[in-house]
RNA sequence: CGGGGUGUAGCGUAGCCCGGUCAUCGCGCCUGCUUUGGGAGCAGGAGGUCGCAGGUUCGAAUCCUGCCACCCCGACCA
């Protein structure tokens, strides 16, 4: 059959491409850069959404909208802000079309200028911190918890379905604190609960740590991040947040008064994770029969494929059937019932093992003698023949085992791709021939870090939180260093 | 934005060098019969501005110019 999936490990985009039109996920829409997402690749960002959503609510934040366009001038009032996003922004000029007076067709109307351009929006924090001005005085009105679920368009030179898209879709956080610590604090937190949630949600093990100074957000005074591994040893930022210090206060003068009357800049926080976390859990555990996907995220965890020859034969396993659905529902394991008769049963198991379905259910005439059925799993396909009554402690007990197993499986593979080193000529051949995380030294200066990244590709993914600290020597320099921090190549 | 490549039916493709019954093949789609426990078989059928716009020519998918989009490499990338 012309689907049938090859991996290709040489050309891992390739694949990848291949994978996401096949699955039904993303077909190129004609437009630069931007992404049709399907209906079920959009289902598995609304379980994401879903998920992280509560995960914010539970934290104490809430969510508001705000515009698609900025003025130029909002965004010119942060200066590295707007040196890191200058050269990657769509702009709008006009605001109306006419016809054209030699009927040509529809021109812009040159009558209609804006006086002053919109910018739409790559991030949000300049339209935010203008509106937070208004909505902070004192003390008592921090701290500022908000989160928007939105759209930004990033005009990058050059796009990756998923992994760097022209438009994309995202959660941005930004939050307004009375002090320092409270605000460092947040950042923590945000980057924790994106942790949790990739690991847990996701099955995608994840470095936490926070970025060197050449790799931070432009106008942050840190950036935390969550680093992972994909199958091809590159690495992939999955999630970042930032503590913002006073610069967006004082940009946008936001002050507050203290509880002891003094007026003083608000400490602030941003924090986002976007579609880009589909890209991510597709190149995390996919194989070469397709998508592979964790129960908790699965927008169907089961499917039942019924296998008859005569309507009596459909109406009986229908009826056997419709108890066992009611009763995973009961749990709340979402179920798709395939009786379709326009496809054959090993056409829908390959369907359904190319969308990633984590448990399958056959059951057909000799199930029905011997009171049967057959479940198989789809991360290692494995299939297994039990009796009915069974059927719904075996499931709830296997999507988590599936849950459990995707990830570490993937943690197996993260693992045994980081690798330390101690010299540039080792550093250098692990890049070359292993690929993933390259543990190393790094005497902190940013010449050393250019001179890495020019030599190698490889970059400074992120300086990792929670390890045993040791000091030693720069990989590179010879000069000494307090801590080993991750290099690898990127997306 | 630089270098390389690609664009032919819903998808994947042959043809392009050397212009002329060349619009090819596979999958998919439609109809009928037989099938249905791992992407069914046979027979018949529908579907194409050959990326777009110019140009050369008696004649262009094919040659030339410009543009657009996509892929790879580079630059760029919170």
């Amino acid at each position: 059959m012309g689907n049938k999936l090859t991996k290709r490990s040489e050309d891992y985009s390739k694949w990848y491409n291949d994978l996401v039109v096949n699955a039904d996920l993303a077909e190129n829409s004609g437009v630069r850069g931007c992404m049709v997402i399907k209906p079920y690749g959009y289902a598995i960002w609304e379980k994401m959404q879903a998920e992280l959503d509560r995960m914010f609510k539970e934290t104490g934040h809430q969510n508001a909208y705000f515009p698609l366009f900025i003025p130029k001038s909002y965004f010119s009032k942060e200066a590295s802000h707007v040196d890191g996003f200058a050269k990657e922004c769509a702009v709008v000029t006009h605001y109306r079309l006419k016809n054209a007076e030699d009927g040509s067709g529809i021109i812009v109307d040159p009558d209609a200028k804006l006086e002053e351009e919109l910018i739409v929006r790559p991030t949000s924090e300049t339209i935010i911190w203008d509106t937070y001005k208004k909505w902070v005085q004192s003390y008592r009105d921090l701290p500022l918890l908000i989160n928007q679920w939105a759209n930004v368009v990033r005009w990058e030179m050059r796009t990756r379905l998923f992994l760097r898209t022209a438009e994309f879709l995202w959660q941005e956080g930004h939050t307004a604190h009375a002090t320092k610590e409270e605000a460092i604090a947040e950042a923590e937190q945000m980057m924790n609960v994106y942790a949790d949630f990739a690991e847990n949600y996701m099955a995608m093990p994840v470095v936490k740590g926070v970025k060197s100074e050449n790799e931070r957000f432009a106008g942050a005074l840190e950036t935390y991040c969550i680093e992972a591994m994909m199958q091809d040893g590159k690495a992939l930022q999955a999630g970042t947040s930032h503590f913002l210090g006073q610069n967006f206060a004082k940009a946008f003068d936001v002050k507050f008064t203290s509880n002891e009357g003094k007026q003083e800049y608000v400490w602030a926080t941003s924090w986002g994770v976007s579609t880009r976390l589909i890209g991510a859990l597709i190149m995390t555990h996919s194989d070469d029969n397709g998508l592979v996907l964790p129960p908790n995220l699965a927008p169907i965890q089961v499917v039942i494929v019924p296998i008859h020859k005569t309507k009596e034969q459909l109406d009986l396993i229908t009826e056997k059937v419709s108890i066992i659905i009611k009763d995973l529902k009961l749990k709340g394991i979402s179920v798709k019932f395939d009786s379709r008769t326009t496809q054959s049963p090993g056409w829908k198991f390959a369907e359904y093992e190319l969308k990633g379905v984590p448990v399958r259910i056959a059951i057909g005439p000799r199930d029905l003698e011997n009171g049967t059925l057959e479940i198989a799993r789809r991360d290692t396909l494995e299939k297994k023949v039990i009796f009915i009554n069974e059927t719904v402690l075996y499931v709830e007990a296997l999507l988590k085992e599936i849950q459990e197993s995707l990830f570490l499986k993937a943690k197996h593979y993260r693992d045994s791709h980081i690798t330390e080193v101690s010299t540039f000529d080792e550093f250098k051949r692990v890049l070359e021939t292993k690929g993933g995380f390259v543990s190393a030294h790094w005497d902190g200066s940013k010449e050393t870090e250019e001179k890495i990244k020019e030599l190698t590709k490889a970059t400074i993914r992120c300086i990792p939180l929670n390890t045993d600290i040791q000091s030693g020597f720069c990989v590179y320099s010879g000069k000494e260093s307090a801590q080993k921090v991750l290099f690898a190549k990127a997306y």
